[in-house]
DNA sequence: CGAATATATTCCAAAAAATGAATATAAGGC
DNA sequence: GCCTTATATTCATTTTTTGGAATATATTCG
């Protein structure tokens, strides 16, 4: 687990991504097309942006059927978390931000088979 | 003040700019000379990575004669600074980041009529 | 004023990142 | 095996960012 901050910074300075860190930060695990749904791009989108997160090792993900289910690497270096607890708070009011955490909860509420 | 976080992140993810940030960060002001010749890029790159900076709002710049010194904006919000302290967390040890404070150190130490 | 130094800006080419569209892969259900 | 759903990847194109080179601006010094 080797980030360097420039690395960090690049892949959270595009809003998807950075959507979907913080809703993975927020919500601990999410599948691809539950962010696909909240955040609204192509999916292919989504899943190019997971993918560099991926690779910088941001977040692992979980084959579970049919679904693969992103969550925040629990690894992180110190200094990671607090950059990304730091994004939450500045956003913590903010579009679409604060949409994206009302969507997700709708979708992932109660239902036990979501994702479609 | 209202930097939007994938736009701090943005202006963070490129090596030079962090550089900069950084050496202010730990010096308190630099003028433009010190960076430029701190990090070895030519002065017209310098110069315009401090101009995104500043255009942020993430740093100041003061005239002193022929200098312009720069330093952090004393009214960052409270998450920018925590970003940056987690950023110099993360470089404390790391090339060019260690070889830059003592470079600086180096620069700016003794002298009073430096920047020459 | 002219020369020198510090900094910023312009113009343009090169490099990198993002996107759309199509397609591939993998799993589940019938 | 075929169809459907979920996800990833490829290819071509567009957009954005970066950098070099030259030049402009501002200030000091003589």
């Amino acid at each position: 687990m080797n980030i360097r901050p420039a690395e960090l910074f690049a892949v959270l300075s595009h809003e998807s991504r950075l959507r979907c860190v913080l809703l993975l930060f927020a919500r601990g695990e999410l599948c691809v097309c539950d962010l696909t749904q909240v955040i609204g791009e192509p999916q292919p989108n989504i899943s190019r942006h997971l993918g560099q997160l991926r690779a910088l090792g941001l977040v692992t993900d979980r084959r579970d059927g049919q679904w693969i289910h992103y969550r925040l690497n629990p690894l992180l270096p110190d200094w990671v978390e607090r950059v990304i607890e730091a994004s939450a708070d500045a956003v913590r009011t903010q579009p679409p931000f604060v949409g994206d955490r009302r969507a997700v909860a709708r979708l992932t509420g109660a239902a036990t088979n979501r994702c479609r």
